[in-house]
DNA sequence: TTGCGGATTAGACTCATTCTAACTGATTAG
DNA sequence: CTAATCAGTTAGAATGAGTCTAATCCGCAA
């Protein structure tokens, strides 16, 4: 079920996490191996669960902690949906997110340059964003599959 | 400091709350009124507070439920931003939101219909979207104001 | 006057997240 | 080699926004 990191993205974790002066562990090479093993936004918990099929002793404090860490480093991108349960997303390129009322599940939305570019024109002058956030919420006709 | 309701604010509150079934309260009434006078996004517990001025008895249970209410039948939306308490908000035009990261304070953004457009254009077929937040985070040159 | 139903209330509860303090294990300094 | 250091990990306690529950209130209709 969950693989090995590919060479690749070894490098792609040890690299991120050295420019912040941090190493590569047991641990975070798990929580990443179960981000980049299943895209579909998982939860922390779910994380925990996925995470401990493989390394039994994780706790979930260090789930938290791996994760922070990871976006600390710019490695994934949290998502909030209203106050749910904040999910984690391993896909670096601009994009939205629509979550789907019915199943709950969250889809990734490309996000055109013009239209990345269209919203920023929006900002007032002095106003200088660095994060955008764009969400969706409503039906997706089922079998509709934006995994990514 | 916090005036009454104006007449049409008043009808504006019968209306949307009578048309899905409910009534004008001295609670509910308070809590528009608060909403409309500051509109800074308040927290629910800021609405509390400020409620409490006015009408000492209220509880903050009931602040929950007023607000729960208006959301409902569209007279405010919820403002969310990452896991911070939930903010509100009556403005009713479509607008994005920029959260300032040295005040926390949240400020109003126009946004024009025809970014509004090329925003929904951007979904797959097969997806729609009933609500679409949209929020900027980043730095405001003090003293910008889009308070509204 | 009684009964009904929606609204309000205080306080208990939930649950995601954060905090704390102890522990581990690798690396460095003596 | 031994000790000190330090990042990382861990379990469990603490936090806090929000929700739930059960009791009460209140306007209105029978």
């Amino acid at each position: 079920m969950i693989q090995n990191l590919t060479e690749h993205d070894r490098e792609h974790l040890q690299e991120a996490l050295g420019k912040s002066g941090q190493k590569v562990t047991p641990q975070r090479e798990a929580v990443f191996t179960v981000l980049l093993a299943q895209r579909d936004h998982p939860t922390v918990d779910e994380v925990f669960q996925r995470a401990r099929e493989v390394m039994p002793g994780l706790s979930l404090a260090t789930v938290y902690n791996c994760l922070e860490t990871f976006v600390g480093c710019g490695l994934v991108r949290q998502v909030n949906h209203e106050r749910e349960s904040t999910r984690y997303c391993p896909n670096l390129a601009p994009h939205a997110h629509f979550r789907d009322k019915a199943t709950g599940r969250v889809h990734d939305i490309e996000l055109p340059p013009e239209v990345l570019k269209s919203l920023r024109s929006i900002l007032p002058p002095g106003f200088d964003s660095e994060v955008i956030e764009i969400s969706f919420h409503g039906r997706a006709q089922s079998g509709e599959q934006t995994s990514n």
